[in-house]
DNA sequence: AGGATAACCAAACGATCGTTTCATTTCGCA
DNA sequence: TGCGAAATGAAACGATCGTTTGGTTATCCT
């Protein structure tokens, strides 16, 4: 049989290495043994161990960022909004988890490119302007700061690197409605409003190019 | 005048490098310049490189969760625990920011030393158990899974060392005070019920030594 | 088939890092 | 004041790392 793109082999490698170890805690020798192959082969793939990094994480990178871009141009109602980012965001996370893990732990943090940088301050702006579209309809009145929501919602979601493993007990999809259920309607229950989980209607209501108000 | 303890200068100088570059792209020179010596000399205070990052992180990482034991020794009602325990976490992560997040960033990831992941679980229980304790008197009725949810504040609390700094224009009491609003009454506010955040009453009602029910 | 190109081997280089060693200076205290 | 210990200087070590180089093998195309 035809063996798969040694590329591919060499990312997912790469991936492993750096969530476990860290991006510079991992040698290129610990990648090219794992692969099978000696260090300086890689060089026929890369130029730089910060390829590696690059390759590794700008697939589900612009993928997460694109899911959110395709929401924010529906006119669904905000609660809604805030629903659906979050499924994605934890599906996303789900069938990527390692890469995404990398981004988070060595993008997120320290290295400050712009090009990355800009993706995230684009999420975040993103994900703000639903919060604030709930706000303006008075719909999430109790939101007094609408960025410090947006960013405990982030934060909630972004951590789950630090605890969920896919495959295990827990289904991605039980934990993206418990937290819906608790960014929507908190901890204490209120006994009417339509804020608990139902089944995902895929209705894909993609307004022509709304101009999006940062 | 007799200047402060070099020691203090040392793990200062340590882990502003480690939370800037990480453990692992941290040299030893680096810290060395920083307080001005070389870096031979610095093991007349450490045995190794792994003693500063422990040194760092010992302080805030037993603070914090004593704070939370402590808590966990009052009867007070299962909000007013959880929103003292996000107020704690905030204003130690406020005041400790530079080490916090080091342990945070290094410790918390890929490190996996016994004694740092006894207490992270101690931790996660103690808040866990608060959660648990309002399901079982009905007031979070919202929670299907108190370990999802529980892990979901945590979640926002640490994530907080992503984007908050110390000094800047957000001050941690309103941002402790959004995450509570927050979690406990999320985005959408019902119109009745006690869940705003009031002045905090600094009552310290600690029960004579109450057995934990992990 | 055969030549070109990609893939990989194998070794080495130069730089950097954590750590050790020993000499030297500084400081507390009798 | 002088002595012993603590603190720092200064240099070197062995190991490891990212990268380079040049040669060898495999693969693909016409």
């Amino acid at each position: 049989m035809p063996r798969p793109s040694r590329w591919n082999e060499i990312i997912e490698a790469a991936a492993e290495a750096f969530r476990t170890n860290g991006f510079a805690a991992t040698s290129l020798e610990d990648i090219a043994s794992a692969v099978g192959m000696w260090k300086g082969s890689l060089y026929h793939y890369i130029n730089s161990k910060e390829d590696l990094l690059f390759a590794v994480v700008r697939g589900p990178a612009e993928e997460i960022l694109n899911q959110l871009r395709e929401l924010s141009d529906t006119d669904l109602p905000p609660t809604e909004k805030i629903r659906r980012a979050t499924r994605s965001h934890v599906q996303i996370l789900n069938s990527n988890f390692v890469y995404a893990s990398v981004y988070l732990q060595e993008i997120a943090g320290r290295r400050k490119l712009p090009e990355w940088t800009a993706m995230d301050r684009e999420y975040l702006n993103l994900l703000e302007s639903i919060v604030r579209e709930g706000v303006d309809s008075g719909e999430f009145s109790a939101v007094t700061n609408p960025r410090v929501a947006t960013l405990a919602l982030i934060g909630s979601l972004n951590w789950l690197t630090h605890w969920y493993r896919p495959g295990g007990t827990l289904h991605a999809d039980e934990i993206a409605d418990q937290f819906c259920d608790l960014f929507l309607g908190g901890l204490i229950t209120r006994k009417t409003q339509a804020s608990r989980s139902q089944t995902v209607t895929p209705l894909k209501t993609t307004k022509p190019r709304a101009k999006r108000t940062a």
